[in-house]
DNA sequence: AATTAAATAGAGGGGCCTCTCTAAAACGGG
DNA sequence: CCCGTTTTAGAGAGGCCCCTCTATTTAATT
């Protein structure tokens, strides 16, 4: 009982993630992403209301795919995370180390998004359901974060900042040189990040 | 023989990183700049002939004023980077790691700018010399990170990119954390990037 | 065939931004 | 006191961008 829609929100995503690779997240236009689509300007203030609501989904789709993958990563080949935490902590915090790299060498235009800030997206400006996914995710990130850190060690173990260094942070440092100058992955990278996290997290009596 | 200025080029320069610090390098207008100055756009444009010459300068004397600093920490204390470089190279390499935490802790507004890259300051439109001044700091950065790798082990010693991750990429990371969300850094920052520093250097033969 | 909802299509207003251009002001030297 | 130079001072042209608004098209339903 209606017009068959014609432009797929993703391919504006698409647009959208292909321009600020390229140039950063102000090059993400709604001129500009229409342009990329061939749709006339109008189409794209179809799909969202306002320029803020296009960057907080270009945003949130990228995070929330690069944590499903991080987590299952972390899970470490099965479908629990807890359980393989619990049974081999430092090789799970190593594979989520090294998933990082990975998924950054998968989706390099995806990468070099996650490598600005939520704010370059204009979050102060995002709508409430945006708000509430991204707090929904850096819940789930900090949550996992907790548990394996009380895998790898009941009393002694390392604090948690000190994890998030090793299993996030340090291996998406690791990616940004590169990405930022439009430079490939080496092919060490995985490793580098997943030895780094190891050494990160002490040499203990992990496993 | 002349009138005499009325407007330093460091105001301009302190306003444009102001402005960077709070909400971007793309809030860095010529229009902002000089409202915040309380100069015309004019009197902007005789000090820098366009915008792109005025993010260069921003850009390049934040990075120029961090890296004084990050040269001497390395050679920690005295004034020639080699010997101390020699004599104790991780105690060096711990010093580097630190220095770039505490740096950020005593200007976050300029480390708010450090967290970006050139790219988001307009690098492809800077005149010559700023390309020039860019490149000449690059490759002394290179060359120390190379004098401590060769100290830290004549043969076996870690990979320069290792080393990189460790003395600067790592603790940059530490503190993009915090400032990226507009908070004072954790009071053991320093400690935990200067560990973190070690950690990632192994616990080979070097001291 | 008529109706209706969803979607495309694109012109244009208002605003900010970069940069240019002209005029005036402020100083030191002759 | 006047001249030459540097700098301030500010108006405004041109361009891009966000967003609004009004048609128009398209297809399923009645």
């Amino acid at each position: 009982m209606a017009r068959p829609p014609r432009y797929d929100v993703s391919r504006f995503l698409d647009a959208a993630v292909e321009l600020a690779a390229a140039s950063g997240p102000s090059a993400i236009t709604m001129a500009a992403v229409a342009k990329a689509v061939g749709a006339p300007s109008g189409s794209v203030y179809h799909r969202f209301p306002a320029r803020a609501a296009l960057l907080a989904e270009v945003w949130l789709r990228t995070v929330e795919d690069f944590q499903e993958g991080w987590f299952a990563a972390l899970g470490s080949g099965d479908g629990d995370p807890r359980a393989a935490a619990r049974g081999a902590p430092r090789a799970a915090a190593r594979a989520a180390a090294v998933h990082v790299v990975a998924w950054s060498r998968a989706h390099p235009r995806e990468a070099s998004l996650l490598l600005y800030g939520s704010a370059d997206f204009a979050r102060d400006d995002w709508p409430e359901p945006g708000l509430r996914r991204a707090e929904e995710g850096h819940r789930r990130v900090g949550e996992a974060v907790a548990e394996l850190c009380a895998a790898l060690g009941a009393e002694a173990g390392p604090a948690a900042d000190r994890v998030t260094l090793a299993v996030i942070d340090t291996p998406l440092t690791i990616v940004r040189r590169h990405v930022r100058r439009g430079q490939e992955l080496p092919a060490h990278a995985e490793e580098l990040a997943g030895e780094s996290a190891l050494l990160l997290l002490g040499e203990g009596p992990g496993v």
